[in-house]
DNA sequence: ACCACATTAATGTATAGACAAATATAACTG
DNA sequence: CAGTTATATTTGTCTATACATTAATGTGGT
């Protein structure tokens, strides 16, 4: 892992504010948790990314005016919600961005796959600009006829295809989405770097499969599917809209706690 | 709130072991970690419950032996997971047991339907003690031909059939399951308060319903269903197998986050 | 180049003490 | 008795320090 970045950028706002003499009266915010807000600003806007090494404690405690024992607060803290990764000996990093709910991960169907050992390969059906109309105006937040892209791709676990992914999105958020591979980086994948993550939401249901989307998937309309309805949010806004249909004899969602 | 119970049944195990001069030099776990193990085990065996105070600060500190910022780093982490609740100026309570997963939640159905505003009932359709064939024994662990019960529920929201909870639970981990009135209480209810909770696994698949499940929810057998395959586990062993059918057209699991 | 060893740096744990803030209880007052 | 005030209790935050543990780095010797 490389050396923490040297950028001075971004320093933190209410270093200042913490001169207050330490343990003010009035002061609103603990010191621990101002330390916390600056850190998870500095993550969350990517001047430090994953991976990185952030400041030692010592130094941290030098900037802000505080005892080591307060920036050890606040990164443990960040630590045990996995914002951080600390090792001792060594430093404190930026961990992983954990997007993978609980439940259904929103991880790449590609990195699923290729977690399984098997082969994964893609074919890109339909890459269009469409308009929005409602319901999906309404679901995006966006005026009827608005510009959108959509796509629509199919992907295949060793030949055998195993979801068709039914995807809007909006331009807003990821301009260059129609000059993308798809044969190279999944959907998913790109939109989850071009457009930093902030929530999801998601709808599971069983349906049977229009003809169209049963050609696709190699199955007789009679078979049943698992849809998955997913919003990504994105900045407050809704970035994408996906249908994910699976072969319902062919794919489970599991999960556990 | 009434106050903490005085109840000395349990004294820390380790609080001897802990005399060993604070920090020592080969101690295998930190004298915090061994603070929330015991607080777990207090919790977990029932000795405090649901909204008791538990010992202050102070008294767990001369209790164990440790200065009072290891006390409240313990107490302070179990709040973080939401064992405990603390209050300033007021002490430290055991918290509600959180079951509730993120996205498929484990509230009983029951529970679910009447937070919708609606009428739920539920009818027993078959209550009997089974053999543990494969691969049920394998779930469970026991070997096959041990006993196991059985039960099939449909619940029904406003009379109309919304989940078939076929479900087998282990006698050693709820003896009295087969006394019970599932009028008044789902099965999963019971469960809960029987036996506590520890863990959850699911798998969500779609299928097309056998003949007996299509009659229960009254709908025909090309319907597809959203199955909830849901173990859940307690003290370590698997205390429930449930298979939940909900036709596809009235059901749907949502989350986010 | 390689290995063994010492040094340095970073986090991990723990302490005793201090004051702040919120709550609960006791004492006082009308 | 009710309302107010004082007091004690309990958690919240912070400090300065100490030593342990782990990892990375430097240093010598072979």
């Amino acid at each position: 892992m490389d050396r923490h970045n040297g950028s001075d950028s971004g320093k933190p706002a209410s270093a200042a504010a913490a001169a207050d003499g330490g343990r003010g009266a009035g002061t609103a915010t603990p010191a621990y948790q101002r330390i916390k807000d600056y850190i998870l600003s500095q993550v969350q806007s990517g001047h430090w990314r994953e991976g990185d090494a952030i400041p030692a404690e010592q130094a941290l405690a030098k900037t802000f005016g505080v005892s080591r024992m307060t920036v050890n607060r606040a990164l443990s803290e960040l630590a045990s919600e996995q914002v951080l990764i600390r090792v001792q000996g060594s430093g404190t990093f930026v961990a992983q961005q954990k997007f993978e709910a609980t439940l259904v991960d929103i991880r790449s169907i590609a990195e699923e796959i290729r977690a399984r050992g098997h082969a994964h390969r893609s074919e890109l059906h339909r890459l269009e600009r469409g308009k929005a109309r409602e319901p999906l105006a309404g679901q995006f937040g966006v005026p009827v006829g608005a510009a959108l892209f959509h796509s629509v791709i199919v992907h295949f676990e060793n030949d055998l295809p195993i979801q068709v992914e039914d995807r809007w999105v909006n331009p807003e958020q990821a301009p260059d989405y129609m000059q993308l591979d798809f044969t190279r980086m999944t959907a998913n994948e790109y939109l989850m770097r071009a457009a930093p993550l902030q929530g999801v939401r998601y709808r599971i249901e069983a349906l049977l499969p229009p003809r169209e989307i049963a050609d696709m998937l190699h199955i007789p309309p009679q078979e049943p599917c698992l849809v998955l309805h997913r919003q990504t949010l994105s900045q407050g806004r809704v970035a994408s809209i996906a249908t994910l249909w699976h072969p319902g004899s062919r794919y489970q969602f599991a999960g556990g706690y």
